[in-house]
DNA sequence: TAAGATTTGTTCGTATGTATC
DNA sequence: GGATACATACGAACAAATCTT
């Protein structure tokens, strides 16, 4: 038998090597955001290789947004903490190749913002409250024409964003914000409304009356339901609408 | 009043830039994965930067996933498809310096896996039911040291990936196959199980045989209440576990 | 305001490694 | 094996940003 070469390793390219190395580094030190990383000469003495391959390494761990630099004095790398925004707009690279429907998307939704509303009643702030209130008075007024309808549409869908940023459970947190954040790049691009339905508004804004009690009155299951059946109304709504999405990367 | 200074924009570095522009370029022209992108003379020529910035601006993309390169004649530069994989690692970065408790996980895999098994039954192929059963087969005599339990667990969530992977809603599919990763990368590292308990383990075998059937049987209400009753079993198990995760970034 | 110090950012020339023909 | 085409890597110099005095 003929053993096979040792080539297990398909053999990464010294810059990968080198940002490897650090993330382990960063996370053995237990470092922070914040905390200082070697300088470029430092690196270059430590792994024993080039500034421009150094540079490419750091090139790779800001892309992720595990560090980022700056010029002058008291510059330098710095481990940096991953934004939702940058988050946000690495996860819609990978969706931008599969077909995602917006059923696809309502059907999470639909899953995610109750037990979100549900976590979250008796637990905002008053400040926290008003900021809702003051996007909701965005949309009072029922829209009387398409582009009217289409602004509405992108203010409550920063309803939910905000909700979603009040979580105190990150993962859902930042699943709910995202479903809304690729919701908003699409109405942007296409025009998902043709005409405005006055009753579909007025519903649509009950709930959200509504929710916002639940959510004072500390009601877990109220809130529950009122964005379920919000939810199930949007879901209804976007029904007709093309089912294809992402049809751009998100900006950084 | 002071006039602001219009200092709007924090100016980007040229590799960012160059990024950039080559991220639009792919979205106008439509590229596919496996396209070739031009060589690096040729940008070098087309965006009139060095060699150095070009290539950094590559590593940007390709710490994305967003760009694959190979060496030698008929290499180059090549749109790529990010992986899953890819896509995790990425997002566990985000959570890293977040702290998430294992009840934030369950919160989330007990609204979303309901749903995803409610959607697969009756649409799984033989094949597919055949994997599941493979995996199932792993686990069918209750575990007898903390060892042999940990394994156990890891193959259990082995199954619920599969799951995630035969999803046809790609959101839904990413987020519990998400989830299912990190709880495995944590009981890799962590031990949370101290002893073994032979009629949970009974329980959780009998929801996995029942969900079996449903989605043999094509009952999706079947499907989504034993998955239900899976989870909330599964959420209780791990209640008494560290709250604290993500002490690692997850390999690429 | 201006000069100097410090650190990253950018360029260019050259050489090496690697895969295909 | 040799030629070719491509990315990879190095080193020295210069440019730009930003902080301090």
């Amino acid at each position: 038998m003929a053993s096979r070469k040792t080539q297990s390793k398909p053999k990464r390219s010294r810059p990968f090597q080198v940002a490897d190395e650090i993330k382990s580094w960063v996370v053995e030190q237990g470092l922070q955001p914040g905390d200082r990383l070697p300088s470029e000469p430092e690196m270059i003495e430590r792994f024993q290789m080039s500034k421009g391959t150094i540079r490419e390494a750091m090139r790779l761990l800001q892309a992720q947004g595990l560090v980022a630099t700056k010029t002058g004095p008291g510059g330098g790398s710095f481990v940096g903490e991953v934004s939702t925004e940058r988050a946000h707009a690495l996860l819609a690279n990978f969706f931008y190749f599969k077909n995602v429907s917006i059923d696809d998307i309502y059907q999470v939704r639909v899953a995610l913002e109750p037990e979100n509303a549900a976590s979250l009643a008796g637990r905002l702030s008053a400040q926290q409250l008003q900021e809702l209130r003051g996007i909701m008075a965005r949309y009072e007024a029922p829209a009387e024409t398409a582009e009217e309808e289409r602004a509405q549409h992108i203010d409550s869908l920063l309803f939910h964003a905000k909700l979603a940023e009040f979580a105190d459970n990150a993962i859902l947190g930042f699943m709910i914000g995202f479903l809304a954040e690729i919701l908003t790049e699409l109405t942007v691009y296409k025009r998902l409304y043709s005409k405005p339905n006055h009753e579909l508004w007025r519903e649509g804004r009950d709930h959200q009356v509504a929710l916002l009690n639940a959510l004072r009155e500390d009601d877990p299951n109220q809130a529950r339901s009122v964005m379920l059946e919000h939810m199930e109304l949007a879901r209804r709504l976007m029904e007709d609408q093309e089912a294809v999405v992402m049809k751009r990367f998100i900006a950084e």
